[in-house]
DNA sequence: CCCAGACGATACAGACCTGTATGTTTCGTA
DNA sequence: TACGAAACATACAGGTCTGTATCGTCTGGG
């Protein structure tokens, strides 16, 4: 029953369960992103991922199920990144802010940047109790706990004060796209951050 | 059947176009705002604003002209309390920044607060050749123009930079208080500017 | 007093939406 | 080879959406 090779058999055979449910998640969260939710009806997800609408609802009960997966994926995408940052600055927290805002500031500034997708499908769906609003506040908090752990490895005096700056700063790089020119966003956001840690740090050094 | 308040034909006339025109519009951007563009139908909005359709599409040729409307509405109402906070500082642009945050964090951290009715259309709306993202487009180039009229008056090196960093630290705060708790935009910003604006003045005087 | 024009009420066209139901095909495994 | 699970294909139910068409009513200015 449990053969390890069960899925993912070849490359991609499509019949595979696993292989189905992920083409459906990959399609849907491309279309989601690039045109929004609600603009997305399933029956496009199902002709672009090339999969029965029963499949669809197999694998994901409601569409806004299917909404919650689509931010968890960005979820776990986006903090993938951030720890293989933080890996390579382990010892130096002033140079992990600095390398993540860098590569925060390089998407903000791609092409086809549409923002923040936890933002987005807050934005479209003021409901609270969306399921996929839950993954969204996870996220969003889970953002500002990590800053603080960097504010509190950076000693000053109040991290939560310092993280909940960084947080506004981040949040609004990302809905600021419309607005930046090109290649604004890197050193906007890295100048910002060094006022602000600057200015903690010396609020530490005074009574 | 005869109900004298059948029209309330007393205070407001209805019949008078303008009349009916604003009634749709302020119905309109109330749903707008609370539930999101796309999830208010026309029918709803005709429903609450006591209106027949017809007279809806007299005024406004299609949904989306009304949803520019909207955020036009919008963009007036938040520039007319702007310039009252900005004529009541007129002499002190420290003062003027600080009063301006002071409003805008008070807005965000009201109770039913949805975040800023521009960024949450761009965010329902891709297409940046939508009639509201002109508006809303406008709009965010207005607010950067006038932070950079500010930094100006600040005196600073490169008050296009600080209109830059200002405009990302407002922007996030429209967009954050999901994740903020109450009352604590007011205090976050004004620090986050007074750290901004003082490194700014600083590199004003060095080399 | 008359009439153009604004408004209201309603029905409708045509498209789209989510979700389900039904039947067929494919494929690994027992 | 026979079975069961999963996928495919298709049709459809029941609702909602935008926008239009029709028709009757009211009102204000000439």
């Amino acid at each position: 029953m449990s053969n390890p090779l069960d899925n993912a058999q070849t490359a991609d055979t499509p019949g595979t369960p696993v292989e189905v449910r992920d083409r459906v998640l990959a399609t849907a969260s491309a279309l989601f992103y690039r045109h929004g939710v609600r603009a997305v009806g399933v029956d496009l997800i199902v002709e672009k991922a090339a999969v029965a609408k029963t499949s669809l609802y197999r694998h994901f009960r409601t569409k806004d199920d299917l909404i919650a997966a689509f931010l968890q994926r960005e979820d776990e995408d986006f903090w993938g990144h951030w720890d293989e940052v933080a890996r390579r600055h382990q010892a130096d927290p002033v140079a992990e802010l600095e390398a993540h805002l860098h590569w925060i500031g390089e998407r903000v500034g791609r092409p086809h940047y549409r923002g923040c997708p936890q933002l987005n499908v807050a934005a479209e769906f003021p409901d609270a109790d969306h399921p996929a609003r839950q993954v969204a506040l996870v996220h969003k908090r889970e953002m500002r706990r990590r800053l603080q752990g960097i504010a509190e490895r950076l000693q000053v005096q109040r991290p939560d004060e310092l993280a909940g700056q960084l947080s506004l700063l981040i949040n609004g790089a990302f809905v600021s796209s419309q607005v930046l020119s090109s290649g604004e966003a890197i050193p906007l956001l890295q100048a910002s951050a060094r006022a602000l840690v600057s200015t903690a740090r010396q609020a530490r050094h005074q009574p």
